[in-house]
DNA sequence: CATGAATGAGCATTCATTCAT
DNA sequence: GATGAATGAATGCTCATTCAT
C-alpha cells in the first residue's frame, strides 16, 4: 500500500515505445481530454505530435485503439496496488485503524490520480460510450477491488469500526466521497484557492464518522 | 421545497414549441445522451425526428445551440426550488432536523433527476468541453446554490447539528454522496438489483453521520 | 425484335433524374469505362461532373451502389426483347431461316452494344470482382435468355437448320463469334478500318455454317 | 507444335528467382487475380507473401512493374509455340487436314491457358487499361500470330479447306470459337458439369464447317 | 538483401450548414 | 415554416513508395 507504483508508471509511456509513439500518445492524451474524444482529430493528433497521419494508424490500427491503448493501462495501473499479494498482510499489521488505512489509500491513489490527470479524465469521460471500456473498467474496478475490499470492510466492521451496512454500499460511500473531493479539486473548481490538506482530512473525517454511524465516540 | 415543479417541467417539451421541435429536441437528447453531443450526427437526429435536416437549423442556428436550449433549462430547473422565495421560510419551519431537510432535498432533487436522466447525462458529460456551459453552470449552481447552501449550512450549525467546517466542504460532501449514488445507480450499475428505500437511508445516515461529526449522538 | 428499345434506352439517362444525377452518372460511366471502377476516384467524378463531392454521395450511398445504378439497366435493357411475350410468334412467322433470325438479332443487339458500350465495358471488366454483378447476370442473361433460346435452337434444329449439339453448345458459340466480333471490332482494335457489312456477314455465315455441320448445302 | 514448353513456363517461377521473389510474385497473381490490380494493395502481397513490404520495391520499382513482370512472359509465352522456326515445316508435314492442325493447337494452347489461367486473366483484364500492354500484346499477338496464322490461313485455303475470306476474319472467328469456350468453360461457369472432350470437339467441328463455308462435305 | 517504420497524398465517406423552392 | 438538394471542408483511414538500419 507504501509502496508507490514508480515502476509501473513508466509503463505507460515507457515500455519500449518508440519516440513518435510516446509523442502520439502524449498528443493524444492531451487533445482528448481537452476536447473529448469523438472530438478530436487524427489529422490534429498527427500534428501535435509532430509526425505524419500515417503514422499513427500504423501503430494503432483504429482511433479507437489509440483510446484503448491509453486508458487501458490506467485502469490496470490504478487497481495494482489493491491486489498486491501482501496487501492484507501489510494491512492488519500497520492499520489497525480504519482511518489510518483510510488516510494511507487516499493518499496513495490521490497521488496517482494526480498524476494521471488527464488520462483518469479521458476514461471517466469515454466510459458511457465504449461498451469495451465499461466492461474493461467493472471487470477490474469492480470485482477485483470490489473482493478486496469487501474483506477490508469485514475486517474493521468486525472490530466495530464500521457500521454494520453491506460492504458494496460502504465501498461506493468511500469512493463518492474521494472522488467527490477530486473531481471538485481537479475538475470542476481547479482554479480556486484550495487548502488541500485541510480539506483531505475533513474528507476523511466524513468518511469516518460517516461510517462510524450513531456510535462515534472519537 | 415541497412544490413539485410540475410547470417548470413542461417548459422544456411544452412551452410554445411546435410539434416538430418537440420531436427534435427528443430526438437530440435521445442521441446525444447515448453517443456523445459530437459523436452524434444533426442528420441522425434529423432521421430520428422525422424532420427534414434544415428544419433543425430553422429552430437552432447550429448543432451547439440546440445542445444548449437541451442543457440550459436543466440547470435553471434544477437550481429553481433552491431560490423560492419563501424556501427558507418554509425550510425553518418544516426542517427542525438536518435530518428532515437531508430527506426531503434528496428525494426532490432524486425524483428530478431521474425524471430528467438523459439531459443530466448529456449536461455531466459536455460541461468539460463548453467553457459556456461550465459559465452557465458555476453561475446557477455555483452561486444560487451555494448562497442558499451556506446559510442553510449556518443555520445547522448554529443548531450544532453539522461539525464547524467550511460551507463549502459541506456542500461538497453532501452533494458527493448524492451524485455518487445516482450516478452509481443509474449510470455505472443501472442493470444491478438496488433496494432505493434502503440504499437512500444509508446514504442519508452517512452523510448526517459524517457531518455531526464526533459528538455524534442520536 | 425489329422493334428498337429508342423509349427503354432512355430509361438509364432519362427517367426521373435531375440534370445532376445525370451529370454524375455519364462522368462516372466515363471514367470507369476507362480507368477501370477500382482506379477510378469519386473526386475525379465529381470534379468531371461539375459537383460537389458530397453530392454523389447524396445520390448513391457508395462508389459501389453508383456503379450498380450504371450496369444493372444495361443487364435488363439487354435481355429484355428477349422476353417480349410476342418474340416467339414474330419469330415463328418471320423468321423461317435460322439466317434471317440470325442477322435480325445480332443486327438488332449490335445497334445496342455500340449505343451502350462504355457501360458494356464496366459491365464486362467488373463482373469478376462482384459476386453481385456475377449473380445479376447469370440471373439475368443465364436463366432468360438461356430459355428463350433454347426454344429457338429447338425450334430450328427440329426443321433441320441447326446440327444435333446441346442448345448451351449452340448458345456458346453463337454469343462467343457474335462476341468476339464486337470485342475486335470496338475494344481491341477500334481504330482499325472495318467493313463492317462485310464483317457482319463473314460472322453470320460464320456461325450459319458452323451450325449446319456436314449436311451445310446452302 | 508437339514441344511442350515445359522449360520456358519455368521461366517465371524458375530462372533465377530466389525464393523471396518467388513468393511475391504467386502472391501477386493469387491477388491480382482475384481482386483486380488496382483493387490489391502492396501490403497485401507483401502479407501474403510473408516479406516485408519493402521487399517488394527492392525488386520491382513499382507496382506496376510487378504487374508487367507477371504478365509479360506470358504473353511471350503464348506466342512462343507460334514462332519456332520450324514451325512451317513440321505443319507440312503433320497436318494435311486444317482440322488435325486446329485440334492440335487447341488442346496445346487450351493446355497452356489452363495452366496459367490466372496469369492470363489479369493480362485479359489489365490490358484495357495499360496502353504498354496494349501495345505489347498488339505486338506479340498481332503480329507474330498475325503473320504466321495468315500464312497458314493461305496455305490451307489453297487446299479448298479454308473458305475464301480474309486471314484476319478466320483468325478472329478462330479465336473467338476458342477464347469463347475457354472464357465460359473457366471463367463462366467452372462450377458447371462439363463434357471437355464433347465441347472441345463441338467447338473445332463447328470451326471447320463454319470456316469451310457450303462446300462443307466431310 | 531484407526490413519495417515513416511518409503525405489520396481515398471514400460524413459533416454541419445553406438556400432556393 | 418546412423541405431536401447541394455544398466543400473535414474525417478516419489506406496507399505506394522511400530509406536508414
Amino acid at each position: 500500500m507504501i509502496n508507490p507504483e514508480f515502476k509501473m508508471d513508466d509503463l505507460i509511456d515507457g515500455e519500449e515505445l518508440t519516440d513518435k509513439q510516446k509523442k502520439i500518445l502524449l498528443s493524444a492524451i492531451e487533445s482528448f481530454s481537452e476536447k473529448g474524444f469523438a472530438a478530436t482529430s487524427t489529422s490534429e493528433i498527427a500534428k501535435k505530435a509532430g509526425v505524419a497521419e500515417g503514422t499513427i494508424f500504423r501503430h494503432y490500427k483504429t482511433k479507437k485503439e489509440l483510446l484503448l491503448a491509453i486508458v487501458t493501462p490506467v485502469i490496470a495501473k490504478f487497481v495494482a496496488p489493491f491486489i498486491l499479494k501482501d496487501l492484507q498482510k501489510v494491512m492488519d499489521q500497520d492499520f489497525e485503524q480504519f482511518e489510518d488505512f483510510l488516510k494511507a489509500i487516499l493518499e496513495n491513489r490521490r497521488d496517482f490520480l494526480i498524476k494521471n490527470l488527464p488520462t483518469v479524465k479521458i476514461l471517466v469521460q469515454e466510459i458511457p460510450f465504449h461498451p469495451e471500456l465499461k466492461e474493461l473498467f467493472q471487470e477490474h474496478i469492480g470485482l477485483r477491488i470490489y473482493e478486496r475490499f469487501t474483506k477490508l470492510v469485514d475486517h474493521y466492521q468486525a472490530k466495530g469500526q464500521i457500521i454494520e451496512i453491506p460492504a458494496y454500499s460502504v465501498i461506493r460511500m468511500v469512493l463518492s466521497s474521494i472522488f467527490g473531493y477530486l473531481i471538485a479539486r481537479y475538475m470542476i473548481l481547479p482554479e480556486a484557492d484550495w487548502d488541500d490538506d485541510a480539506e483531505t482530512e475533513r474528507t476523511i473525517q466524513f468518511i469516518l464518522h460517516g461510517l462510524a454511524g450513531p456510535n462515534s465516540k472519537n
